[in-house]
DNA sequence: AACTATTTATAAGA
DNA sequence: TTCTTATAAATAGTT
C-alpha cells in the first residue's frame, strides 16, 4: 500500500527498515485499538525494536492481558511476584498518563485555549471540525 | 476502507460485531507478521475473543515475548517494598484511568459524537462553549 | 465465502 | 522526524 508494491521479506537497507518500522508500528497499534472499540474484546500487542525498546499496546490493560494469557496457557511458568506486578502498574500509569497528556492539549485545542503550535492546516481543520460539532449539538436541540 | 466509514466505537450489531471481529483479527495478526518479517523484530498479539476464545500470534514465541516483556520490567530496582510499591501504583494507575475515561467523556460531548444523557441548559452549554472556541480559532486564523 | 466500492495504510520522495 | 502523494491493501456493506 505504498507507491510500490514490496515482498514481505527483511528490509536490508537500514534506514529504510527503521522508517518502515516506526510506521508499521504505529499502523499495528492503531488497528489493535480498533479492534478492541469496535468489537468490545480485549487486545494485547507488544513489540521490541532492534534496539531493544518495547512498545505496548494493551486494553484495557498489559497486565490484565497476559495474566488471563497466563491463565490460557495453563502454563504458569510467568507468575507474578510482587516486584513484576510493580512494574506493571506503574508501566500501566505511565501510559495512562501519556494518554491523558495527549487528551489534554487536545482538549486545550479544542476549546481554543492554546492554539499556539498549529498550522494553518491545522486551524483549518480544527475550524471544520468545531463547526461540525456545533452541527451535531444545534441539531440535538431541535 | 469499507464502501462507507464507520466511527470506532462499540458495533452494537452483534452478527455484525462478529464479522468485524473475524476479519480484523486476522487483519491485525498478518501486520504484525509483516513487521516482524520486514523489520526483523520481535512482535507478540494476544486477542481474547467475546466468546473467551484466545488467538495469538508471536514472533518468535509468545512465550520467548513475554518472558521479554517480564524481564523489561525488572529491570529497574525498587526502593520501596515491592508489594507496597505495586498497590501505589495500582492505585495511581487507578486514578489516572478514571480521570482519562471523564476526559473522554468530555471530549465526546464537545464534539458532539455523544449527546445522549444531556439536559436542555447542557446542551446550549455546549453549543456556547463551541461557539466560544469557534470564534478563538477564527480570530487566530487572521 | 465472495465480491467491490471506498477508505485507510503506507512506500517513496521531499 | 514529519509531510505529501501515488498506490497498494484492508475492509464495510452486499450478494
Amino acid at each position: 500500500m505504498g507507491k510500490r508494491k514490496i515482498a514481505i521479506e527483511r528490509i536490508d537497507d537500514i534506514p529504510n527498515r527503521q522508517v518502515t518500522f516506526s510506521k508499521r508500528r504505529s499502523g499495528l497499534v492503531k488497528k489493535a485499538r480498533e479492534l478492541a472499540i469496535l468489537c468490545d474484546v480485549q487486545v494485547g500487542v507488544i513489540v521490541f525494536s532492534s534496539t531493544d525498546k518495547l512498545y505496548e499496546y494493551g486494553s484495557p490493560s498489559m497486565k490484565s492481558i497476559i495474566e488471563r494469557y497466563n491463565k490460557n496457557t495453563e502454563e504458569h511458568h510467568l507468575v507474578m511476584n510482587p516486584a513484576i506486578e510493580a512494574k506493571f502498574w506503574q508501566r500501566e500509569a505511565t501510559v495512562l498518563r501519556q494518554e491523558l497528556q495527549q487528551l489534554q492539549e487536545l482538549h486545550r485545542q479544542l476549546t481554543g485555549e492554546q492554539l499556539s503550535g498549529l498550522g494553518i492546516n491545522e486551524v483549518n481543520n480544527l475550524e471544520n471540525q468545531l463547526e461540525m460539532s456545533l452541527k451535531r449539538v444545534q441539531i440535538r436541540k431541535v
